[in-house]
Parts: structure tokens; C-alpha cells; sequence
RNA sequence: GGACGGGUGGGUGAGUGGCUAAAACCAGCAGACUGUAAAUCUGCCGCCCCUUGCGGGCUACGGAGGUUCGAAUCCUCCCCCGUCCA
């Protein structure tokens, strides 16, 4: 962009560019581009085509952004491409099933909730952003026909989902044909160097490299993420599974949720998660091997990584200082969610959280005032789902009132007494309550 | 349109008139051990109520009705899903 460039050595380039990625097509190519580059003093242009279909992003959607991030890193133009027109056709990937377009208002919502959390990750200075609405949503008749000519029904019925879909007669509407040539289309107006996906995305992508060929451009580079496992350590990372750690979690949940990883799992977490380059991440691997660093600490500072790269530094530190504090030494967390709760007439009981002040119905409190742990848990402050649940719980030895364990279901606290009570429920989760 | 098979708790899947809130396994939660790791062991695992007891109540085996003292289990109708035929 700006006039010439200095780019730190190819091959340290080309390290930590390739660090983690599933399949680089081709190696060599890559190689030819950096080193051209680096005797132009011209950027490589690399490219992420995003379907703004998920707004809520978790770490998972995070790897193939941070890969992006390692090309500005290196002195490169990102370009955040955003299928605004194509997301409205759908792609096929992964569901065997036609999906119903999006209409323009979802995409538009969507679009901008998206960017809002890839800055995260990007930095927003350098991050070209474009819309593929700006070419395909002008693309004449005859055009679309041009692009279509450019590509043969069986290579595009090789495709897995396609292939699946026709052998198990499933349909498969004729406008899904058109998601791989549009994107490429993309491709080939970005005159791109390089471009990210997921592994699931290696179809499209080699399509886009044909394409581009077809349109008398040099084939761009491929590189492919492989899907992040999640805190399961068994499936990919994902909403429905419950398995993932959403960017916008606060600092010390997303703290605790990557410790409790298995140590198996944080090595790919290091390879596509932090910016640490591979011999950085083959030398911890070795001190842990080695014995010479434990492996949870090695966790912490992952964890520690993950956290600084959404809330900063600070609070990165911070949360590792916490988890060192409640986990390590068991003392309690320096902050909680806090209740106040005050016995109104007429069995109301007025509680406050974080500013927010509501009213329960408390039906009859015996004139003692005591009430059982089990349902100011569960049916007031809603802290655990049920009564059954928290009664299960308690009976576990899950429950721990002052540091004092509680595991009579029976167990009450009186209302009418003032007083302040640390209430630890399972592993994690600290409350204080207040009563006043 | 026809023939057959099937729909059970978060998942797989037993049960074919009472002993069944429903086996077993998986997942999940909690406890012990640890490093909030793995492995292992133990307990829990529909919801509500209380005097917390081998306590009481409600809801539940695709849906609606019925038979019966009693149904996930039998009957009728309906819906849905698979496989085969047209």
C-alpha cells in the first residue's frame, strides 16, 4: 500500500504463516509469492471470504481470522471479504440440505455484529473490508453465464456434499451450483495472493483457483485451518455442543474454560490460537516433555494468551492471578456476583444484582424466616436450574457455605438476620449473598 | 397409491398389562484423588412441595380417544420417519 516495504526473512515468513494450517496449496507457490514480494517491496494480498451467517463467534471461528491476522502481521494486506450476496444463496457445505436464502436485512445485522468481534482480532487500521455484493450484486445475465461456462458439472459434482446428496437422491437446487463459481468470482476481482478458509472449504477453494486460471490470473495460494476441537476435546468446537468458549466471555470464565482443557488438546490450541511462531510452541513442547515445565503452567499461559488477545493484557494477568489465587491456593475470588436480599412485607423478597433490583414472591416463610439453601438457589436467584437439581447438588457435597461444606438438603438460612455468606456451588461458580 | 418396519428420558437403546420416573451404555453434574488435565473410583442425573422420609404430589414413553382396579405396554383413529413396490 505505502511505498516499499521491509518483510522480515521468507523463510521466518513462511513458518509462521504456515504455522498450524491443515494444507498449504501449494508450499512452493507460497514461497514464490514472499520472496517476489519481498523483492517488490509490494504486500501479498490475502483474503478471508466470511458468510456472515453466525454472529455470535466463539474460538473456533477465530483460528482461520488469526491466520489472517498473521499475514498483516507480516507486513501484508488482509482483506475481509464479506459474502453479503452470496450468503443470501447459501452455502452447501455441511448440511445435507438446501438451506432457505437469508434475506438482505439478516445479512446487513449480521455483517455488522460481525465485524464489531473480528477487530478483535484483526487490526482495524490495516483490514481492507469489502462486500462481494459490490460485484456480484452487478453482475449482468450474460456475465453469470460467462462464469458458468467456465466450469464442468462433473468436476462440480465431485464435491463431497453434492455426490452425497445425489447418490442418497436428496435434492440439490441448481442455484447451490452457483456458490463455488460466485465466490470465485470473488477471487478473481480481488486478484487475491492468497486465500484462508477451514478445511471444510477445499472444495471452493480449489474452485476458485480454477477460476481465477480461467480468467488469465496466476492461481492463488491456498491455505486451509483445521476445525477447532472443542473443550471436550472430542468434537469440533460449537455453540450447539456446548463445547466452545464465545469471544465475548468474560475474562476469568474464559480463563477457567481453557485450564480445564486436556493437556492433549492445548497443543493444537497453541498452534491455532496464539501468535507464538512454531519453534517458540516446539520448544514448550519439549521443556514440558523434558519435565522441566509443568504442564499446567504451560496451560496458564496459554489460557493467559487467549485471554490478552479479546481484553488485553491486563487482563490476561489478572485472570491468571485469579486462578492462581481461588484454584491454587482455594482462597476466595477477589469478585463475584453479589446478591443483596431484603424480606419485604407480605412475603416479598426484594433482591439486587449488579444494580438491577427485582421482586420475588416468596410464598410463606415460616416465622423463623429460614428458607432452604436448595430454594433461594434455584426458584429466587435462579443460580442453578432447579430445585431438584440444587437439592441434587447439595446432597453431592457440592455446596459450600463461609468455606463451610453444606450437604444437608434440609440446610436453611434466616432471612430475618442480617448477615453476608460466600456461597461456593460445584468447582466453579462463587456467589456472595448479602442479607440485609 | 400399496407392503413392511419404526417413533421411549440430552443421545444410543431395553422394556411388550402392575415389582417401571422406566434397564444398560454414552453424555452431563457433583465428590474423592490431582494440576479445575488425563485415567480411576463414588454419588446424582423429569419437575415441584415439605415435617428430608426406603415421604407426598404432578408430568412423562409421537398425538388424540378408548379398554382395564391398573397401560410405555392392549384397541381405534391420526401424525411423522425409514425400507421396498407402483
Amino acid at each position: 500500500m505505502t511505498a516499499k516495504h521491509e518483510f522480515p526473512p521468507v523463510e521466518e515468513q513462511f513458518a509462521y504463516l504456515t504455522k498450524g494450517a491443515a494444507e498449504t496449496i501449494r508450499p512452493e507457490e507460497l514461497r514464490e509469492r514472499l520472496e517476489q514480494s519481498a523483492k517488490t517491496g509490494k504486500p501479498l494480498r490475502a483474503y478471508l471470504g466470511v458468510d456472515p451467517t453466525a454472529p455470535d463467534l466463539h474460538l473456533g471461528h477465530t483460528v482461520v481470522l488469526r491466520k489472517l491476522k498473521h499475514f498483516q502481521d507480516m507486513g501484508h494486506t488482509a482483506i475481509f471479504l464479506i459474502g453479503d450476496f452470496s450468503a443470501m444463496i447459501g452455502d452447501p457445505t455441511g448440511q445435507s440440505e438446501t438451506r432457505p436464502p437469508l434475506t438482505r436485512e439478516q445479512v446487513d445485522a449480521n455483517a455488522k455484529t460481525y465485524l464489531e468481534q473480528v477487530y478483535k482480532i484483526l487490526d482495524r487500521e490495516k483490514t481492507e473490508v469489502r462486500y462481494n455484493s459490490e460485484w456480484l450484486g452487478k453482475m449482468s445475465a450474460e456475465q453469470i453465464v460467462r462464469l458458468c461456462s467456465h466450469y464442468r458439472l462433473a468436476r462440480m459434482l465431485e464435491r463431497e456434499d453434492f455426490h452425497a446428496r445425489l447418490e442418497k437422491n436428496l435434492p440439490i437446487s441448481v442455484h447451490e451450483l452457483l456458490y463455488p463459481l460466485l465466490t470465485a468470482y470473488d477471487a478473481v476481482k480481488l486478484e487475491s495472493d492468497v486465500e484462508l478458509g477451514a478445511t471444510e472449504q477445499k472444495f471452493n477453494l480449489l474452485v476458485h483457483r480454477e477460476i481465477q486460471r480461467e480468467y488469465g490470473l496466476r492461481a492463488q495460494v491456498i491455505l486451509t485451518m483445521p476445525i477447532l476441537v472443542g473443550l471436550d476435546g472430542q468434537r469440533k468446537m460449537s455453540k450447539s455442543y456446548g463445547n466452545y468458549v464465545g469471544i465475548s466471555e468474560a475474562p476469568r470464565d474464559m480463563f477457567g474454560k481453557l485450564m480445564s482443557i486436556s493437556d492433549d488438546l492445548m497443543w493444537s490450541y497453541w498452534d491455532l490460537l496464539t501468535d507464538l511462531p512454531p519453534d517458540g510452541v516446539a520448544k514448550l513442547r519439549n521443556e514440558v516433555a523434558a519435565g522441566r515445565l509443568h504442564p499446567m503452567d504451560a496451560k496458564m499461559r496459554l489460557a493467559a494468551s487467549v485471554v490478552s488477545t479479546f481484553h488485553g493484557h491486563a487482563a490476561g494477568d489478572e485472570a491468571a492471578a485469579e486462578f492462581q489465587r481461588v484454584f491454587r491456593e482455594r482462597q476466595t475470588p477477589e469478585e463475584m456476583i453479589e446478591y443483596r436480599a431484603k424480606l419485604m412485607g407480605g412475603g416479598a423478597l426484594m433482591l439486587t444484582t449488579g444494580g438491577a433490583v427485582r421482586t420475588v414472591q416468596t410464598g410463606r416463610i415460616p416465622e423463623a424466616g429460614s428458607v432452604k439453601w436448595a430454594r433461594l438457589l434455584a426458584t429466587w436467584l435462579e443460580e442453578v436450574p432447579s430445585r431438584s437439581k440444587a437439592e441434587d447438588l447439595i446432597r453431592g457435597g457440592g455446596l459450600e457455605v463461609n468455606g463451610t461444606p453444606i450437604t444437608d438438603p434440609a440446610a436453611a438460612v434466616d432471612l430475618h438476620r442480617s448477615g453476608s455468606y460466600v456461597v461456593r456451588l460445584g468447582k466453579k461458580k462463587f456467589l456472595r449473598i448479602v442479607i440485609e
